[in-house]
Parts: C-alpha cells; sequence; structure tokens
DNA sequence: GATGAATGAGTATTCATTCAT
DNA sequence: TATGAATGAATACTCATTCAT
C-alpha cells in the first residue's frame, strides 16, 4: 500500500479514504482497466463487419492493452494480500465478462454461416488462451526489441480461422 | 514455509539443509512438477503415429495433469513471496521447454505436408494458450461436477486443426 | 475525534479551533461531567436535614448520574490514546473534588455526634468506593431490565451506616 | 507488543507463539494475575477463625496485590486495543469471581450470627469497592511516602463492620 | 470562523530464515 | 543430520492532527 499511495501520488492514509482495503483497490484496478478493455474492444468490434473482422479486432485491441498497461499487468500478479483467492476471483470475473464478448462473436459467426458450428463455450477459451499467451511476450519485450503488431494479428487471425491443417478451406 | 514442510513430512529447519530459500523450494517444485509432465508428454507424443495424434497425446496428457495437480498449481500461484519477479522467471523457462515440444511437433507435422507453412513459435504458443485456458476449468471443478476429458480432448483437436471456419477441410 | 466532533455536530477541525488536542477533548469532558454531577450533588445536599439524609442523596444523585451518562462514562473508560496518563489525571482531580464533598458532609455528621469518629480521609473513599461499585452495574444494564433506585439506595445506606455486625446500633 | 516483548525480554514474533493476539495477552496477564489474588486470598481466608477475620485476610491481601502489582495494574488499565469492550469483559469476569469468594463469606458470618441479614450481592459489592478505591492509593505512593497497611486494615475492618453511625455495636 | 480531505507516525500481525540443541 | 523455538524485517491499516479552501 505504501508503494501504490506513492506512485499514485497520495499518502497511504488518503488510499483508505476512497478503498477499505487492499483487495478493494486491486478490485477497482482490476476492474477498471477490464472495463476499459472492453469497452475498447467493444466499440472497434462494432465496426467490423464480418464476425472474422471483429475477432480481428479483438486481437488488435488486446495487443493495445498489452502495451500500454504492463505495470498493471505486474500488480495485477502481485495481487492482493494473501493466498490467491480462487485465483483472483475478480480477474476471473472480468475474464467471464471478456468471454461473454468473444462468445458473442462467434454466435453472430455461426449464425452468418462464415463460422462453423461449435462448442461456443470452449471455442471462446481456446481463442481467450490463444491470444493471451501469444500477445504475453509483450511483456517480456526488452527496450530495443521490436514487436510487429499488424504481423501478430495477421497470422493469428489465420490459425483462428483455418487451423493447423494442410488443405484447409483457404486452398 | 511450515505447511510446505508439514506437507513434505519433516521439519521447517530441515527444509534449508536442502534448499537455500523458498524461492528454491518453489523453483525445485515447479521444476519437478513441469518436468514429468513433459517426460509425460514426450512419451506419450513418442507412441502417436501422426503429428496430429501426437497434438492430442499433449492434450490428454495436460488434461491428466491438470487433474492430479490441483494443489501443486495453486502453490505455484501463490508463488513465492513478493511481485511476480519477472513473472516468476522459473515458470515461464519451463513454459518454454513444453513450447519446444510442442514445436517439434509442429515442424514435423509440416514437413509431413499434415499441417501447413505457418510461424512455428507463434502456432506453439497459441496451441498452448489455448490448451491451457480451456483445461484451466479443471481447477474450479465442484465435487460433483464432471469433465469429459475425451470430449474436450476431440473438440480442441478438431478447433486445433479446422480452425472456425466455415467450410474448411473437414467438409 | 471524528465520531466526538460528529456527535457534538460539529467539523473534526472545528474541535481543533477550542481544544488543542484529545487530551484537552477528554479533560474538558470529564471536567463538565464531574463539575455538574458534584453541583447536582451539592445542591441536593444541601436540602438534606441530617448528615445521613445528605449522604442519601450523594447516592440517590450518583444512580441519576450513572443512568444518564452512559455513553460519557465510556468515553472517560476509552480514554485518550496509549497508556492510564498516571491513571487519568483529571479524573483522578475530579474524584478528589466529589470526595471533598463527602468529607464535608462526614465532618459535619461527626461534629452532630450522627456518626461516630473516624478517619475521614478513608471514610470518604469508603463511602465512595462502595458507591461506585455498586452501582457500577447500571453500565451492564440489558433493555429490560429494571435497576430500583430506592431500593439500592435504601440498602446502601443501610450498610453505609450500620456496617455488616450483627446487634449493631440499629437493634 | 514491541514494549511488551521487550519487558518480557523476548522478541515481537515470539510472543504470537504463546499467543494469538494482543487481547490474548491482556486476559492471559489478568487472569494469572487474578487467579493468584483470589489464590492468596482463599489461602489466608482458610487460616481466619471468624467471617470478620476472614475479610480482614481479604483486605491485608489485597493490599499486598496493589504494592506488588503496580506495573500489571497499569497495563491492564491501558487495556488491550480498541474501546474498552464492555469495560475489559476479561475484568469483569475476575472480578465476579473474587465477588464470589467475599460473597461466600459474608454468607457464612450471616449463618454464625457474625453479621446480620444483607442482601449479599451488594454488599461484597460494597465491600470490594471500598476495598478498591482506599487501595488504588497505594498506586500513586511516592518514593519517600509510607502507607500503613495494618493501619488502613483496622479502620476498614472498623468501617466495614460497625458502619458510621454513631452509637453503633462498638460502644 | 468552519470544513473535511489529506497526512504520516504508530501499531498489531505475519512469515522466511536462523541456530542452539 | 534434524529440529522447532525464536527472530525481526516487512506490511496492512488507524487515527490524531493539519491546512487549503
Amino acid at each position: 500500500m505504501d508503494e501504490i499511495a506513492a506512485r499514485a501520488g497520495i499518502s497511504k492514509g488518503g488510499l483508505y479514504l476512497y478503498f477499505n482495503n487492499k483487495e478493494e483497490v486491486f478490485q477497482a484496478a482490476v476492474g477498471y482497466a477490464a472495463e476499459s478493455h472492453r469497452s475498447d474492444a467493444a466499440k472497434k468490434v462494432r465496426e467490423g463487419k464480418s464476425a472474422a473482422e471483429k475477432l480481428r479486432s479483438v486481437i488488435s485491441v488486446h495487443i493495445e492493452f498489452m502495451e500500454e498497461k504492463r505495470k498493471l499487468f505486474y500488480f495485477m500478479m502481485g495481487g492482493s494480500s494473501g493466498p490467491p483467492h480462487v485465483f483472483q476471483e475478480k480477474i476471473m470475473e472480468e475474464r467471464d465478462k471478456f468471454l461473454a464478448i468473444i462468445r458473442g462473436i462467434l454466435e453472430e459467426g455461426i449464425r452468418r454461416k462464415e463460422f462453423r458450428e461449435m462448442d461456443m463455450e470452449m471455442a471462446a477459451k481456446f481463442f481467450f488462451g490463444a491470444l493471451v499467451v501469444v500477445c504475453g511476450d509483450l511483456l517480456f519485450m526488452k527496450e530495443g526489441e521490436e514487436f510487429n503488431a499488424a504481423a501478430v494479428e495477421e497470422k493469428l487471425m489465420d490459425l483462428v480461422l483455418k487451423g493447423f491443417e494442410e488443405g484447409g478451406g483457404s486452398a
């Protein structure tokens, strides 16, 4: 809390005027970041024409998020005090809201026959997991290193849409 | 450390005969688990005929791992004290070794024309992320709930191989 | 201080316009309560004909005080922060003034041959202690419970005047 | 806790090996002191022939206690953390056990016709209050001052047995 | 004068680490 | 070798006090 207060530019006691304990600070930080992430995603998704285009928007928003929010990410991992209360309930809660956005896109894609029939619950997690791990590298970039967002976006979409298999639909 | 010593059936002081500090205990635990995970995976992978079959083996081994090692997983997440020392370097290190196995399978698949050309670095992370998040639910299963491993395996493989797109090669 | 200010109907900062610190607030509160207690006692004592009647007045005023000033009493016991600054000097100071009133009654009683010769310093404390502890129960009365003031007064006076011994002067 | 640990000659952490929190330290200290006080009193009381002699024993034991346990008394008044949880429940609890001893003596005295009929509950508090306040002075004695225990004992017993009234049984 | 947001010294509690036995 | 009692640095939280408005 000392450090958080210092970074926030207020006193330790001041933190407690707005939050009752560290858990609440944590939740507020996670909640705020997740909400802005989702609203960024939702906005860009709305602009997409096809479901595929929308998925691509989610990817690009996530990449931006990872580029900007490194610090917050570290805080989220350091987490609130004590054991990982069921793996940081707040994080899981926000994750689930994010998964809902993805599921929405999948539903639309299936309706439009852009995507094939599939277990959407799982497919959403599939996409989310792939996205998070692939973009996770952004947290470990050194000063000089480059991260070609456009290329990552392209390749990720390709894998998501066509899978690994040779002779897929793209042929 | 009290709890770790108790579970290990030795004294707290005894722990320090074998490890210099908590970080080392953590690293040993993670290292051991990851190694056995990898060797289980490697063994089963060797039995697979096709690259696809091998990827499927990775999935089934991971599911077993998650079912058996819940406790360890919590420990890994609770982690050593303090902030995510560069996101738990040891975990990342072991992850990278695991990614290497996956990359190996991908290479083979591409060579055999089973899989198409792709950025293997990214594809490995893609597969790994999807696998981890989809199987992460196993950590939150309640006593009574069921987890149909065979079905999960099936669906995951299908998504990995053919992607989301309608009219893929499976048709 | 937050709570005190709130109860006083002014702002926390305002408290510091009238008092320099919490200790002074405490002293003022104790002083005020003690003074009004003493003046109530003194007035009723003046109306008493005999010394015994006057002692009885002290008892009845104290009972009223305890009934009305519970809250204040808790505050006095919670006290200012830290260790009992020589057992709350202010409280002792006010106690001593109260003891003086009792001593005055005893003197009068002895002069009038109502009371026998005795160490008045001690006798005053004797009376005061008995009074405070017996009436202390008032602080712990539950909502429904009854406290028969008249009966308490009667019994206390009887003990004070005649003591425990069988075959005392009342016979 | 820092200070308590220092005085006890152990480390702050060490305190927590034996007590779970400050409240428990407080209770243990009060409990221990009260128990030894009561057992001292009980022992000396057993030696007394008459009920009066027994009451006198209680007085003399209490005087010794006050002389020896000043420090503890200060601690008890500084109390555990927070507000006077219903006036320090533990203290009240121990006080009640002490009152029971006094009541026992009173019962015996009444049975033997040494004492007259009276409300023993109240009489016990009466005696206890008088005793505590009269002997409370011991806490404030300066270095040079004298406290004549025998004289205090004598006078207190006289007041308790015969009361204030002129022409009592002592005549 | 009056306010209440902001401060930071102070305190109870935890837990990785040590060391006498 | 093995133990576990003891340590003390670290940390979340409180609350009397201040001061810009």
